[in-house]
DNA sequence: CCAGTAAGCTGAGGCTGCCTCCGGTTAATA
DNA sequence: TATTAACCGGAGGCAGCCTCAGCTTACTGG
């Protein structure tokens, strides 16, 4: 079916310089960084930065969707873990510290996940999938409100990863998902 | 000490005629809504926009001002309130429906809250303040955990206001704070 | 009422970034 | 080695940011 033809050499090598670049250009400047600065810096015209990736978003999803599958992977792993709400914890976290790593990425997935025409949301069906099952079980346990949906859940795992973000130290996100994990009330 | 001369009658007729337009812009297009539009908007070149406000910071934190302090003295009022908790909650909500009207406004006062060079820090002080009282009012209620701080909450509430913002339909920003205060774990 | 002047106004211009388009180049193929 | 489809480059049009030098005007005191 999608049996693409290998690509020309030089191509090839521009696709990976360009892919090069723009980690480091995300990673330093966060997902607003120039575009322009990116084929600069993998010593090619921008006409054929736009000829690889049409949109940024293109690009940056490319970027991403090792993540995704990484994260997917873990999901599977932490299904067996014996307590369930640690592990949909723990999974969530991991969940945060990817989309900490570009200043502005949070904004990007969480708008993704509401967009079902965006090519972000399509390339993380999977990874969303398998968190669902993550909430499912802990909700069969017992450890979870049932009145709380994965959707809901995932948007707070965005908030405290964007909080964690704005806060100065590190580790700001651990701290408040874990807050948001034990209730506020006092016991 | 700072007696200010009163404005030239141009002038002052110029600056309210920029923050009008600059309600109108930043409530439609968000904090990045441009400049030049607006000072276009206005009937006024573009010196004369940044001869009033150096910064778009500026301009902004003109507009918000009056929002802080009403939510200053929204603080004072819920201090007698009955119930600590609900008032800290109910105050919250408040700071966050502020925040949701300019889209992109949560991201700036959440960085305003870690510089203290910034013009929004100093103008939100005393809201701050006040707001800080009726955490410390809840902890001595026993209604909420001590190992908690102002500071926390006031990012928890940004990050649920801000998640709020990334949610389809209204009042997403409540559902979520709610979730925050009553807490996850199943009863 | 008028002239002098500080305060205020303007918008061209330099810069950066986005994205498109088409003439020129080159890797693959036979 | 000649052919050609694939690829590359970067000028150019657009928009936004911000500054500055030259012009205009509201106030003032006489």
């Amino acid at each position: 079916m999608t049996d693409v033809k290998p690509m020309r050499a030089d191509a090839r090598r521009n696709y990976e310089r360009l892919l090069e670049e723009a980690q480091h250009a995300f990673a330093e400047h966060g997902v607003e960084a120039s575009l322009e600065e990116i084929a600069r810096r993998a010593g090619v015209g921008i006409g054929t930065l736009y000829r690889h990736f049409p949109t940024r978003d293109a690009l940056l999803e490319t970027l991403l969707r090792a993540r995704f599958d990484a994260q997917a992977e873990r999901a599977r792993e932490l299904l067996t873990h014996p307590e369930p709400l640690n592990a949909l914890q723990t999974w969530l976290a991991g969940l945060g510290d990817a989309t900490g790593t570009f200043r502005g990425l949070v904004e990007l997935t969480a708008d993704a996940l509401n967009d079902e025409s965006s090519r972000l949301y399509e390339s993380c069906h999977a990874m969303r999938d398998l968190g669902s099952q993550l909430v499912e079980r802990a909700k069969d346990a017992g450890e979870l409100r049932e009145d709380v949906t994965a959707h809901e859940l995932l948007l707070l795992l965005h908030a405290a990863s964007w909080a964690g973000g704005h806060l100065p130290g590190e580790g700001g996100m651990q701290r408040l998902l874990a807050l948001v994990f034990e209730g506020l009330r006092a016991s």
